[in-house]
DNA sequence: TAGATTTTTGTAACCCTTTACACAAAATTT
DNA sequence: AAATTTTGTGTAAAGGGTTACAAAAATCTA
């Protein structure tokens, strides 16, 4: 049925001779309501295309059937497949995501974290955190907002903070053990921003890997540059071939870092992997373009289990699962070692 | 402040000592309260760290400052581009978007309707819609939500529809003109699914210019798939192989396309561009690492300009733009022709 | 069949704002 | 100082649902 006049309860009341009472019970499922009558209500909603009105409803309930998530860079690609996760299990459980994109920007994330509360949603997903919580998210519990860290975490979580990520210290280690395993011992190591989480993890896991191993760690093969991104690896790699030894591998904490990386070394005409090993982080999937080995983090799981999770809290309130979940990363291995 | 219990803007009058209808007046700068008055319940306003409940604001004002974009697949590499944009601009006036990510599902998308309608969404953007329409996207304005095609749009355009895009058509020319100018005459096309407006109108591109050229078509290089992956790419290239006779260059609809194309000659020992030439679309950020030349559609701007002509409609309920928006394209090329 | 019990339905308050309108206070004019 | 205008503030009614509670209707019991 076509028209701009707004339908509400009391039309569909009106129209099918019952209260707005009952007409609320049908749909909202409350079972007090006879076959009959519900049969009859249903039926009017369908004639009239009446849509309950979830603004009024939210108001009511104090509930919005709302989850935002906060990410720092959509166009990043890790981000996409972690969302889309995030999205499955909400839709299935009847929520709708708001998509607040910070851009790097931290002023942009308190305002975005003050509208969610103002906009009232239900919970939050946070991957924007670095380890000395340069934001302050506790606004969020202290309106009642649960939210929980997805990916990146900080140093400490509090009481009625949850995070879901992927175990970034055994990834590492993994991939480490299993270049060494093909008789390398000189590794560089492209470590990205260390003031998250995943990348401290990294570098930590590389460092203590290769100490066990007792290999050495040499200082200028390891690069903590500001970014992750394809430019910084192509510069690394630059900056590592005007030096006179080169190592056999160069571990990248991020596909982008390898792609530059691969880029660099292609123009200098050094072979993968006869010339050089390579690793990327992430499975990004344009790696296979370079047979890029990778490791898999497992993105829309992640998304899946984060979710899983918020709604979790969000029913029970007091969840069971712990406060922390850590899935396994996988090694993916391809031509380039 | 901290603290659990929820402050309301009767609470904020109490406190003050003013009535919450100046209050309100206040917190929506509406100037009828004098400056005094005015700083002494911000003052207030900050102190309680009191956030007004936009539930009930958007309940009463019939407006939610919501907006939704309905995507297929966000993690098709495209939309991450075209999202940011958007949400630049949304940002920018005061919006929070929804992500509706359909997973191809026309049941899903028809669900996601429903529930924006329900959710009082002021505007959405849809970049879903195939040539035919097969979900009804009308129940949206008969709610009075304005929406607004990106990039993909049905075949005819009704009243209160706009669309924002970039010209495939222009695309594709341009990049033939451009094939053809370095001497080659025979062209292989990978189309793409051609229930889209965008796929549809590549592939009518190529054909006139090739025509006009006065070039030959021939059928058997003409893949129309059903998809635009990596996996389709690389299937009609091993078909193309089979076949006797290689073209001189294969131009690919979408950036996957041209990376799976790239992958089945790399196997084949057919070397970009000494063999083939090879050409996607979309310019894809990873086109870089095989030195793709391809097509940049511009989808962030696209994003802003989208974002800009639904809140213009939003706001002036007529637009003096006009309904179809049609930006340029532009050619990239690097060395694989 | 009256009375008790169970099932179904209706009334009205509430959720938190916005805003039309009325009124009070202050400023200005006469 | 009274009358008029201007400015600032308060009251109360929406907005569209949900839900506790009361009431009516239907069913059951003896």
């Amino acid at each position: 049925m076509k028209g701009t006049e707004k339908l509400t309860i009391k039309d569909v009341a009106k129209r099918s001779g019952f209260s707005v009472a009952t007409v609320s019970a049908v749909i909202n499922d409350v079972p007090i309501v006879s076959e009959k009558s519900k049969n009859k209500i249903l039926q009017v909603i369908e004639e009239m295309g009446y849509r309950p009105n979830t603004i009024a409803r939210s108001l009511k309930k104090s509930k919005t059937s709302t989850l935002a998530i906060i990410v720092k860079d959509i166009t990043n690609p890790f981000y996409p497949e972690l969302i889309s996760g995030i999205e499955e299990v909400a839709w299935s459980k009847n929520y709708e995501v708001f998509l607040c994109n910070t851009e790097n920007d931290i002023e942009k994330e308190k305002k975005y974290i003050d509208n969610l509360i103002s906009k009232q949603v239900d919970g939050v997903f946070l991957s924007t955190s670095s380890l000395d919580r340069i934001v302050d998210y506790t606004v969020l519990s202290d309106s009642n907002i649960p939210y929980v860290f997805v990916n990146r975490k900080p140093n400490v979580l509090f009481d009625n903070e949850w995070f879901v990520g992927t175990d970034n210290y055994a990834a590492v280690q993994k991939a480490i053990r299993y270049i060494i395993s093909k008789g390398i011992k000189d590794i560089a190591f492209y470590a990205g921003p260390q003031e998250y989480w995943t990348f401290n993890q990294r570098l930590l896991a590389f460092k203590e890997t290769m100490e066990k191993e007792g290999l050495e760690v040499k200082d200028e093969w390891i690069f903590t540059r500001e970014e992750f991104n394809e430019e910084t690896g192509y510069n690394n790699t630059l900056k590592l071939i005007k030096d006179s030894k080169l190592p056999e591998c160069i571990f990248c904490s991020s596909d982008p870092l390898a792609f530059g990386a691969y880029k660099a070394l292609s123009e200098n005409n050094i072979k993968v992997p006869d010339d050089m090993y390579l690793m990327g982080t992430d499975n990004n999937k344009f790696g296979e373009l370079i047979g890029l080995s990778s490791i898999d983090m497992n993105n829309k799981q992640l998304g899946r289990e984060a979710a899983e999770v918020l709604i979790d809290v969000l029913k029970n309130k007091e969840t069971q699962k712990k406060n922390e979940i850590i899935l396994p990363p996988e090694l993916i291995i391809r031509s380039s070692c």
